[in-house]
DNA sequence: AATTTGAACAACCGCGACGCC
DNA sequence: GGGCGTCGCGGTTGTTCAAAT
């Protein structure tokens, strides 16, 4: 027999709180504090599971959440601790005062892992990528980037597809500055949807070329 | 002006860890 | 030692809203 779940109770109602409830929860916490989540909302009047009670607190209404954009102090913060921990996200929110796990996590999944990429840094390794690598990821990075404004499709294909060419007859490892700038100019760009598609599978076949160079050169490196 | 798209973030879900009996 | 209850974490989904079309 399997532990009873939390919230599969009939008429227990999920999603967003109302101001009502919050006061409710708020008010309940101050008083009585929140030993145990599991009964605090039959005890507060809240027709909620404990979870949801647990999440709302530590997540919205703790007196000590610090609400507002991320300092570019806080961003190095988090992006030098991801670098030592990982996704541990609240090891992480331990050390950003006021910051929760889950902001951390939205913030870094949102904005910091898209700034990174953008800077030629691999954000789960943190280490620059190589030409290889960005080009392996090139489809990805233009599905990704929300930002694409291509007037005229054609044009950019032959610039790029020649950076590539450059790039590719070039057997430094060393990242090509040209080129970052060249994906830099595309990624900032203005949005445009079908541009992005099209790109995408344009260079869908170019990044599985990559791939295979990629993985054969490592296999290379590991018979060495 | 209406519709679509996508970023941001709030909230949920499943599971492992831990403590108690 | 193992069964059970609870908590906390990380991944994922849902909702909202502004910008683009």
């Amino acid at each position: 027999m399997g532990r009873s779940p939390c919230c599969d109770d009939f008429g227990i109602k999920k999603g967003p709180w109302t101001p009502e409830e919050d006061k409710k929860l708020v008010e309940y916490i101050l008083k009585n504090g929140h030993d145990n989540w599991r009964h605090l909302p039959k005890n507060a009047g809240l027709n909620r599971c404990g979870k949801s009670c647990r999440l709302r607190w530590i997540n919205y209404l703790r007196p000590d959440i610090k609400r507002g954009k991320f300092t570019e102090d806080e961003e190095q913060l988090i992006i030098q601790l991801h670098s030592l921990l990982g996704n541990k996200w609240s090891a992480i929110a331990r050390r950003l005062k006021g910051r929760t796990d889950n902001e951390i996590k939205n913030y870094w999944n949102t904005h910091l892992k898209k700034k990174l990429m953008l800077n030629g840094i691999d954000p789960m390794t943190h280490r620059r990528r190589s030409d290889l690598d960005i080009l392996a990821s090139i489809p990805n990075l233009i599905t990704a980037s929300a930002n694409i404004n291509v007037s005229n499709l054609n044009t950019l294909r032959y610039q790029l597809l020649q950076s590539l060419v450059q790039l590719m007859s070039s057997s430094s490892s060393t990242p090509n500055i040209n080129f970052l700038e060249f994906l830099g100019f595309f990624i900032h760009s203005k949005s445009c949807p079908h541009a992005r598609f099209e790109l995408a599978s344009t260079f869908q076949p170019l990044s599985n070329l990559c791939q295979s160079k990629l993985s054969s050169s490592n296999t290379r490196n590991r018979c060495k």
